[in-house]
DNA sequence: GTGAAAGCGCTAACAT
DNA sequence: ATGTTAGCGCTTTCAC
């Protein structure tokens, strides 16, 4: 007996079951070519003895990595609540089949999302679900030809295929732009840090006859200070847009600030929590974060237990919700001169 | 020569050094009593080779886990936002100190925290921040034993000692409830999910002479529809209180949804992000999460890092911010009825 | 269908 | 200050 160390070996199953090491070797593993009795009386010992099998020594025999039953979410910054609300439908969604959701940052570096890929595989975690804006996803290619698994949430794979989960924002940006047209918004910005909303946002210009004005147009903002400084800006025109689009719930409620009073309209291509306890109810395009983290949980879990493939791209529609910010006709609500008859159209 | 398998094995680095496999082995480990010049030699062939130890060799021959670089900050609901900031100060604050934060979620399950702890103690996480509010921690005990350490956070270790890092809850009760006695408020309610929150709001109460009203208090609300309830039944009530003061965002913003228009003051028990931009805008009493995320990443890694000691317990101060929701005489803002006089005290 | 022996890469115990 | 031997718990031959 092995009571030397304390738990039990195969070496302690084996003699209980009254057979030999490779035969419980082989009930564990699931392999072909042992009798039906024998097997029941290995599993009835393991069980009695409570053995689990050691993890390391089945590692150091193999060469290889026991990938466990965590899947990670690495995600920009750990500190954005933007995220949160995808985590717990996420979390949901993998516990459903039978994984366990992690989380961590890569502090936006490039560099350090590639080192915590490398020691978070080495630890067994099983799969990825990558957010990242990184311009080289690479990195990523030899750990998937080790049996790790990783599917894009949000922004595609960059230089590399590779499973993913997107939000149409294209149609997003087109679906909000249409909106604020529809109540007679003539002069729409568009604020935000992705260039590929642009296009929904234009297609939706043109569809009503209305040139794309540059000044009205800010890609590439990050932070919320910008943000707030072309909003102020805006404001501040000689001829000032009478709403904006905003990619991005943070963004919007810096944009918000210096719009209190000014009856420009608002519309946020993000979920917004408490959205209609703002003093600018925010009307917003966005996603099911149930639907998505369901439909992300289950890519990756296919990958994952084998059904391969070339990879798959889902793509999720956004729907738009209308809480009052932008639905009222452009300049009524603003104080100061009378609005130009010449910014209406229908209605 | 080992090429049979790719990577270079201690015995590889041996021959390249001419050396015996311990002398490697102890140079690996740091062990004392190896010359100057054979310490030099080994350390070229292992950057020579790229060599890199085996882990499940080691832990197989040790017995005990090589716990590596990760800390694990470990909450209720990964969906909740509110954690999120912390989470972000957490996650600078301990990559300060060489180390890397994941975080995941327990479902609120008390079985389902003791097996998180389990399976990422076995695949190396160094340490967990734990935010609980089960009611036994004690399956944390052995883990300690081996090695790993914890530190609770925002609520005490229960049924045993740890070290822990909290925030002044009675305290930040006190501080809200004078707050609105100061601006002649008199009858206060308290909502929220904790008990030890009752003690600074009496505390404040019986200071201004006020005897609590048992109609008023509503402790145990755990959820958002809860809170929403309460607040229309007060707003209901034969004398309705005048201010309320919730423990937790989510359940003041839910708080908030009836009291729209009421004119009733509502200071919340935590950080409320774009506190400002609600339709009431809300005073808050919350601490800085950044020197939070500092001091418990303090405590771990210090726990960590082997300067032993009996359990530390730090206990953080909240500040008020006052935005206008409270700071008015009670029934100033409200619609209907004269205020009664009765109510005003001072000013 | 089952078992015996060898060895994965490392370190503990005991030499020298 | 350095080397030798044995063996951690498992899986892989290969034999029966």
């Amino acid at each position: 007996m092995s009571d030397r160390s304390q738990r039990p070996t195969l070496w302690d199953v084996a003699r209980a079951a009254g057979v030999s090491a490779k035969t419980v070797s082989r009930v564990l593993n699931g392999e072909a070519g042992v009798a039906a009795d024998t097997t029941a009386r290995v599993q009835a010992a393991i069980a009695e003895l409570g053995f689990e099998r050691n993890e390391a020594a089945r590692q150091l025999r193999t060469g290889r990595m026991a990938r466990g039953r965590s899947l990670c979410l690495l995600v920009p910054e750990l500190g954005d609540a933007g995220r949160a609300e995808l985590a717990g439908s996420l979390a949901s969604a993998v516990e459903a089949h039978g994984y366990r959701l992690l989380m961590t940052g890569s502090g936006s570096a490039g560099e350090r999302e590639a080192e915590l890929v490398q020691n978070l595989s080495e630890a067994g975690v099983a799969g990825f679900f990558v957010v990242s804006a990184a311009a080289d996803h690479r990195y990523l290619i030899p750990h998937l030809r080790q049996g790790l698994a990783a599917a894009f949430l949000l922004h595609p794979a960059a230089q590399m295929q590779a499973d993913s989960v997107l939000v149409d924002e294209v149609d997003a940006a087109r679906q909000a732009t249409q909106h604020l047209l529809r109540f007679s918004h003539r002069r729409i910005a568009f604020l935000g840090p992705r260039h590929d909303h642009l296009a929904g946002y234009q297609d939706a210009l043109s569809g009503s006859g209305i040139p794309l004005d540059p000044d009205l147009v800010r890609t590439a903002v990050q932070e919320a200070p910008e943000a707030e400084a072309a909003a102020r800006e805006w404001l501040a025109a000689p001829v000032p847009p009478t709403a904006i689009v905003v990619a991005g719930a943070w963004l919007a409620l810096a944009a918000m600030r210096p719009l209190l009073g000014s009856g420009m309209g608002l519309v946020v291509l993000e979920d917004v929590p408490a959205a209609d306890l703002l003093k600018m109810p925010l009307t917003t395009v966005s996603a099911s974060l149930s639907d998505f983290g369901e439909k992300a949980a289950e890519v990756l879990v296919n990958r994952l237990e084998g059904r391969a493939g070339p990879p798959q791209r889902v793509v999720v529609r956004a729907h738009l919700v209308a809480r009052g910010s932008g639905e009222v006709r452009p300049g009524l609500n603003r104080p100061g001169p009378e609005p130009r008859r010449s910014w209406y159209r229908r209605r």
